[in-house]
DNA sequence: TTGAAAGCGCTAACAC
DNA sequence: GTGTTAGCGCTTTCAA
């Protein structure tokens, strides 16, 4: 049924000679005679020789790969993330595997059991909502796989990381709020048990408190999806101290209060502002236009990656923990002030 | 540096036991005494012991691996096919490893031989837009590794695909503005030499014949991104016969055309019908809100990781080639009459 | 019930 | 300049 590829001893025996020659001949190597190199090069070429990657990871005890865990591809923020991992890996000559989490914890540690059994030369992760235990984390880091956590970064465990520096990207978005005039702004954010979360939303109170504002846990909701969004900006817009302007955690939320603000006959930005968090495609197809906060995350991956292969090559020192934090901008466009 | 994981023959020599001892008792092989067996086990699992998941594939001559080649996983239809495709993988005890194309032929080839190298089982492709040469995909065939074509599928290649039914879904689309009383509507299509853009416009002008109206060229442009609907839409608009629907073969595109048409103060859908193709996120975030085909992206991954394995365990005959058709259905939301 | 040996595809030390 | 051999981690005949 299944055609073997064709392999060195195969095309040794052909050419009556040994598979070492065969080996040197087509990694070029200096003692071979240019005459048995073209020989060997022609035949491997014409049959189509491609070198078995399994042996050669089992030989060098090298598999060129590295593991990627990570919550969900369709993601628009992790498959860019990904685009930049990818791209980075391959200029290092580096294969991708992908685990994707689902946000399923025990997913998770299947798909990191399985980096382990793939053998790869490191990972890079983004931690699932529902994880609460870092085992198979941890296991990793004990089998000396390097790692790099990126974004949804696991405090617990010591590594090198790359996040984004949300604190100061929600921070200075919710400052440029106030800056335009707004003076009650609302806050939705998600559950708080991921760091990101929380550094989110000292962002959001910091600004308010260094502006001399009031933080008002009445305007402070968790609701970080469309649907949510629908159901809760119709509370906040009813009370009798109506906010001026949102922030939400992410586009889609965003977008969800825009379709409730506009609903009700508000004007944006003119009567409500609103601001996203990761500027998606959403952002660049509303009406109006959605002012977000870009979290680069393309670069963001091709930063974790050039960490995790720097680890890798042993350019930097074993112990000395790098924790890069990448600049979020504001991208103002037309829902804000 | 690089810390080797434990081994069977690491196992062997703690237990003063021999490899091939070890290796059955792991496997619960029925030879091994119980006693043998649970103090193996235990000390296997202590020392958490992995296989190798390389020698394994390396002796067996099968990785258990899908290869998967596609466009771009940022696009919402790829990264939920792509969904489709890791579960039912999962399911059969597939791993799958992915090599993104970017659009670009040379990626693409990159990607076909590096999933030889990595002796994959079988390959699931959705072609670039820039690849017009198919030897990469028939030197997979050649080396007898099962395809199956997915979406963007390559004629002139003979294995088993799974494509959305394109023709019915813009054919059924358009019926339906027709039906709710439109009789201009513009077609935005993609450059033809992918069939799958043929067959959408095919779907396009068979329904206006099916249906007594004429097929004005001057209605069919070729435009498939939102920019490009900023810049075409308006021409239409300002013909003295103006479209009063457009069908576009993307959400994005679709978007563009309607924020156009707000902007130059046409009410939708009473002046002029929008439906998009794909029903990505922006459909249910735009305003008003898009109407749009579903292309069921899970199910044709699914559909086609499914078909991919039944070849690989030899369900099916060597012959006969499978070709399965997703039918799309038309979201109708508040784009259309 | 267990062990020894061979071999999956490849390369590198060591012959010659 | 080329061949022989051993071994990466694993399983599986074959032998004991």
């Amino acid at each position: 049924m299944k055609k073997r590829q064709i392999t060195i001893k195969d095309i040794a025996k052909a050419l009556h000679i040994s598979p070492s020659t065969v080996s040197r001949s087509l990694a070029d190597h200096p003692d071979i005679s240019q005459e048995t190199k073209n020989i060997v090069n022609a035949y491997a070429r014409e049959h189509k020789y491609k070198p078995n990657a399994l042996a050669l990871s089992l030989r060098t005890n090298n598999t060129k790969t590295i593991g990627v865990i990570l919550p969900q591809i369709v993601h628009y923020f992790f498959s860019s993330v990904l685009s930049g991992i990818e791209d980075e890996a391959e200029k290092g000559g580096y294969r991708v595997i992908i685990c994707q989490s689902n946000e399923n914890y025990e997913k998770e540690v299947k798909g990191a059991q399985a980096l382990l059994e793939a053998r790869v030369c490191g990972v890079l992760a983004s931690v699932a909502k529902t994880t609460t235990i870092y085992n198979h984390f941890q296991e990793l880091i004990d089998s000396d796989i390097p790692m790099v956590f990126f974004d949804r970064i696991c405090t617990g465990i010591l590594t090198d990381r790359v996040v984004v520096d949300d604190y100061a990207g929600v921070c200075s978005a919710v400052e440029y709020l106030i800056r335009s005039g707004c003076r009650r702004i609302a806050f939705f954010g998600s559950p708080s048990h991921l760091a990101i979360s929380n550094n989110r939303r000292m962002g959001y109170e910091d600004a308010l408190r260094k502006n001399g504002l009031p933080v008002d846990k009445e305007l402070i909701k968790i609701c970080d999806n469309y649907t949510e969004a629908l159901r809760l900006t119709p509370e906040l817009l009813s009370l009798p101290n109506r906010p001026d302007a949102f922030f939400a955690v992410n586009d889609e939320t965003a977008i969800g209060v825009l379709n409730v603000v506009k609903a009700k006959g508000l004007r944006i930005p003119d009567e409500v502002s609103i601001c996203g968090f990761t500027n998606n495609s959403l952002a660049e197809v509303s009406d109006p236009l959605l002012t977000s906060v870009d979290q680069h995350g393309y670069e963001l991956g091709a930063i974790a990656m050039r960490l995790l292969i720097e680890r890798l090559n042993g350019v930097r020192d074993g112990d000395r923990i790098v924790s890069k934090i990448i600049k979020t901008n504001l991208v103002v466009r037309q829902s804000t002030r």
